[in-house]
DNA sequence: TTATTTGTATTATAATTTATAATACAAATA
DNA sequence: TATTTGTATTATAAATTATAATACAAATAA
């Protein structure tokens, strides 16, 4: 599992951690049912505080991403999500982001092309056994 | 010009307002060559401090959305950008979107027909004289 | 020329956020 | 019973965010 943290980043460290870890579950370097390295180890692996990381865990539990439990640590299992706000959030973020493609010259083409390459190379969601979700 | 701006949100004033001027820019509320409210207008009427739409103003100046003159105010003037850390920074942000939105549930159709709807619903900049950009 | 309006800089202040460090605790397991 | 888990606590520090009051340089209008 590759995390890729910039730590002159504006963008707190927890919260690029929490990205890495949507974008590892989704590229499947992590599996469904696969279990996170503990808090203390992620921490060491990446040489930032237990606390940054068990808020990372924390906010990703709160999302529905991973569960945890007390002894047996977090495990990947997303929970599906089709309520109102969470459709709002993606198309507030898809607005903007089409928004400044727009202004900044980038086709429509070239938007639906960039969003294909990046859906297909996550296709097929596998869990630990390996059947596909 | 319609400015939302959510003040118990953990998202900066001024990156909100940052992201609501660029939005009303591609839906047409703001024209290319238009002028911006001044810094103190806009402060009073969105209720912040002048410094706060400062900040905000100085963002789109440097990310090439708007030019400002002394005296003259700012004025909505996008810049093309077709360097690759901007394509970089579209891939990242869709990345993550398409990520969740795959994870909650979300079929890549309707995240099609949502960038079709968002995408119809800005085309066709146009500037203050009327001529299509 | 003079007064006014523009964005911006400065200074001070305050609250919040972010991150670290050291320690401790409750729960579950071996 | 000892160990490992996530988490809570406490203390500390730095950075960020926002406000307030004031001032400045540049450009325009009177």
């Amino acid at each position: 599992m590759i995390i890729k943290l910039d730590m002159s980043s504006s963008i707190p460290i927890y919260e690029q951690l929490r990205n890495q870890i949507v974008l590892g579950i989704g590229r499947g370097d992590l599996k469904i049912g696969q279990g996170l390295p503990t808090v203390r180890q992620m921490a060491e692996d990446i040489g930032v505080n237990t606390m940054t990381v068990s808020k990372a865990y924390s906010i990703l539990k709160n999302e529905g991403y991973i569960e945890i439990d007390r002894r047996h640590g977090a495990k990947v299992k997303p929970k599906l999500d089709n309520s109102q706000k969470f459709k709002e959030y993606v198309e507030n973020e898809l607005s903007l982001l089409i928004t400044e493609s727009r202004l900044k010259g980038i086709s429509f083409n070239d938007f639906l092309n960039m969003s294909n390459s990046i859906f297909i190379a996550m296709k097929g969601l596998r869990t630990l056994g390996g059947e596909i979700q």
